[in-house]
DNA sequence: TAAACTGTCGTGAGCGTTCACGTAAGCGAA
DNA sequence: TTCGCTTACGTGAACGCTCACGACAGTTTA
């Protein structure tokens, strides 16, 4: 049975007291360059590592950030996770995660038990929350910063993109391209689609063309959910020509299903995906989408999340991340 | 600022001691069906929740496993690693994940800080760590489950699917289908290779084939990785019409690269991938593969790590999971 | 009837830190 | 000298639990 090494055992080996040792290690002053070198010596000799427990529960701070994700098995999720991974793993934070399927219930627990958990912030990267659900979390001392959804309130900012703007200039492209009817393919629930139907709209309005409910089609956010609503959308609309998609999942979903039903893609019809995923550029064909810079995401909510631990008082404005159109073989008719 | 409830703070009210207030909570005995009923209710109405840090400093516990992961953008890993985070979950254990990048280095000190952070288990899912490099942690008291290497020692256990078996299967079927100049694309570096590199050579040898190292290129393993490797392959072999590869990622780099280079798949060359990720499935042309059934990985290696931890003297056999060949367009010639 | 046991509960210590103090030495200025 | 300030330490308490006990009924056993 090994037993840990404490400050205790390092202040006794190095003839100072466990708050001498603690002032070494965690660089605070009050403490003289001898002292401390002697210090550091002994605990890289002695192999210590202070214990996160002990710290968690005697300080404020636990160094650890909680993440709740929608669903990390999407490359777009996993992109972010992995670069807001890297910044706080150097930083010496730990991450917690929570995966939540989407699940309203589920993602509720997440937050109450992550803050339970004493994480110093706390990080959603899920389109499943509204802003009401999440504002009642103002009270609790826990800062949150949100992905993809404009929120900001006491102890809650976020980082987005403009969806609704994206998806405008989305159909506007398809429609300079000569396509007049468009379809949108999209989540379930009300949440995040509302940007998305609006940018849709928006964009079929200016044109004047006609706004035709049976030409949106819902489904989960999975390859399966868009070949699923694919295939309702060209079996109800057999002129379409144009499909634009939530993500590129949903696109990579709907190539497939336009592959079984005959209609080639993009020469018989156009598909547009959303994030820029890897896939997206190593599949037939490859997808024209939107692309998101993931890094920078994960950079911007760790960053975030860092001056919000940093200064709790501070309401921070949600940071607004830019787009570019990625066109590439799925929307390029001969 | 807001105080948390404490433990104390429900057995005042409840008008009962600490400890019994633990008993119910923890479902011990030595406490009567009637107290417990109270301390529960009183625990439900004050909204208390047992801190984490507190348990794991004051008990032997700390309902936290790790996780050490080479690369969660890999579709195959990501699945694994949500499988084995729902059943965690639903034991209200927290899973601590290190995302290594394949990295030697951090994994090792992944393995060291998630030991010294208190982890009850450790889950390894990266193919870096070799026997060696792993047994020096027998003797930390902390069991250890290897996925996807076979190594049984003190503390450490392992879930594995038989490589070299699986890939002189793959080898075997496309000679049976007429292929006689076959590639393979595997990662760099020689630990799992190694079992790569033995099923395929088994297969050339058992039919008097030519053992040729030229058939042979490595990369980092990524979508990235088996393009590059595959130009490299077909530029040097041209009259090459097979390529197995280390995995579906690979595989879908490879399609690519046959792609650019004119050769159509699979009419002018087969592809064969491992792990049957989803987009295996959804890219075109489907990808023929090897099944591996990654729920049940992440199962097998959670069930696995909870033996350990419940009974730390047994030595545990590795696990051999089935697997099977998915035969998809990709090496469906006409 | 005394002894031993069983069921139910409470108490003190300890886990490894940080925090808010207290203290002693050294130095300069009034 | 005397006071105050600074620098460099040390000390006790606290964080919220679990663990190993101890205590005290009530019930069984010898």
């Amino acid at each position: 049975m090994k037993k840990r090494t404490t400050i205790d055992d390092v202040a006794r080996e190095a003839g100072v007291s466990r708050q001498t040792v603690s002032r070494a290690i965690n660089g605070m002053d009050g403490i003289s360059p001898n002292t401390r070198d002697r210090v550091m010596e002994m605990v890289s000799e002695m192999g210590y590592q202070p214990s996160r427990l002990a710290r968690g529960m005697a300080g404020s701070s636990t160094q650890t950030i909680g993440l709740i994700i929608g669903n990390i098995t999407n490359p777009a999720h996993a992109e972010i996770f992995q670069c807001l991974y890297n910044l706080a793993d150097a930083e010496h934070y730990n991450v917690l995660l929570r995966n939540t399927n989407y699940e309203k219930e589920l993602e509720l627990k997440a937050v109450q038990s992550l803050i339970a958990e004493n994480v110093d912030g706390l990080v959603i990267l899920s389109p499943t929350l509204d802003s009401e659900e999440l504002a009642q979390f103002s009270d609790e001392d826990c800062p949150i910063v949100v992905i993809h959804r404009a929120i900001s309130a006491k102890n809650i900012s976020s980082i987005v993109t403009d969806t609704s703007r994206a998806t405008k200039s989305v159909v506007e492209y398809l429609m300079g391209s000569g396509h007049e009817c468009i379809g949108l393919v999209t989540r379930t629930g009300e949440l995040s689609t509302i940007r998305h139907f609006e940018g849709y709209q928006q964009a079929i309005v200016m044109r004047g063309l006609p706004n035709c409910p049976s030409l949106i089609e819902q489904e989960e956010i999975t390859m399966r959910g868009g070949y699923l609503a694919t295939h309702r959308l060209l079996k109800q609309n057999p002129n379409l020509t144009a499909i634009t998609t939530y993500n590129d999942l949903m696109a990579l979903g709907a190539i497939k299903a336009c592959q079984e039903l005959g209609r080639h893609v993009p020469d018989s019809v156009a598909i547009f995906g959303y994030n820029d995923i890897p896939f997206a550029s190593f599949c037939t064909p490859t997808l024209s989408t939107i692309r998101i810079d993931g890094e920078e995401v994960g950079k911007r909510a760790f960053q975030r999340i860092k001056e919000m631990i940093a200064r709790p008082e501070v309401e921070f404005p949600p940071a607004v991340l830019d787009i570019d159109l990625v066109i590439r073989e799925s929307t390029n008719r001969q």
